[in-house]
DNA sequence: CGCTAATATTTAATATGTTAAGTTTTAAAA
DNA sequence: TTTTAAAACTTAACATATTAAATATTAGCG
């Protein structure tokens, strides 16, 4: 009887942005326990992990490859500077943009865990197939394209 | 240079949570607009939708529908009650459980708003592709069964 | 029936997400 | 060059995410 309601209502199942959450969280629920051992959350892993891949970076490059708002990275990169593993100074050509750096100390921890990570995501890579999760990351790729309407 | 001393790292655009973070921003910015003009989060509306498709459901039902961790949950209801969109009350058959339910004014937010997420949607499909779209959700499906190690 | 474990939800504390406004610095127009 | 607009961050305010602990209720067991 509620079935006749609800006819006319869409499908969440079929909701992309509801889809990506899902699959998401499935993952991180394997990953932030690693991340949560060593002391870090997941942003502040992303903002580590993307200074560890393209080097330093100012902050708004940071921003955009850790998929984090400058707001919220404002204060990531406070609390990871206050613990000594970011170092962070103004530009010298450009006194508005803020250059950030792995200490040592952040390089140390990023060896350390960037290897349990890959034990997961190997894993995950067993279980789905490469070619699987490569079509997963080409379409969503393309869909990260989207800027709408 | 810094390409040496980098080559080591795992390549974060190959990260399928980043992927999915991304893709998944990419079509928010064009849903919390159209959202935020009936003054709802996206959190909010995913409580009412899910409401509206699967009729009157339990709290821990709704979170998982929606993909709510429970003490989020908790708070949201809690606002959309206040401004008399659901009601609350405890199940007559156990106690410890909360049920939700649309109210007529819920039931006519849902029914303004839904057209234009739709219009939305659409466009979405219209440029990637029912089929492409589907391969996506069919992949992300698979991968939300992650129960992983 | 009474005790203990398990469930469903809520509260609390800290961190991040989101939008708007504020700062400082740079670029561009008049 | 002076004024003005734009850019890059930061701060602020409110909402949500995450984990742990607290509450209340039900289920199981002896």
């Amino acid at each position: 009887m509620n079935k006749e309601i609800n006819k006319s209502y869409p499908d969440t199942s079929k909701s992309l942005p509801i889809a990506m959450l899902r699959a998401r969280e499935a993952m991180m629920l394997s990953f932030r326990p690693v991340l949560a051992k060593h002391g870090f959350t997941e942003q502040q892993w992303r903002v580590l992990r993307v200074l560890g891949e393209k080097g330093d970076s100012d902050a708004g490059q940071v921003a955009f490859d850790a998929c984090i708002l400058a707001p919220s990275l404002s204060r990531i990169i406070g609390k990871l500077e206050k613990d000594q593993y970011i170092s962070r100074f103004v530009d010298a050509k450009d006194g508005r943009r803020v250059n950030l750096r792995l200490t040592n100390s952040g390089k140390e921890i990023l060896n350390k865990i960037v290897p349990d990570v890959e034990l997961i995501y190997n894993a995950i890579q067993k279980r789905y197939g490469e070619e699987k999760l490569s079509t997963l990351i080409d379409i969503l790729g393309e869909v990260s394209e989207w800027r709408g309407r």
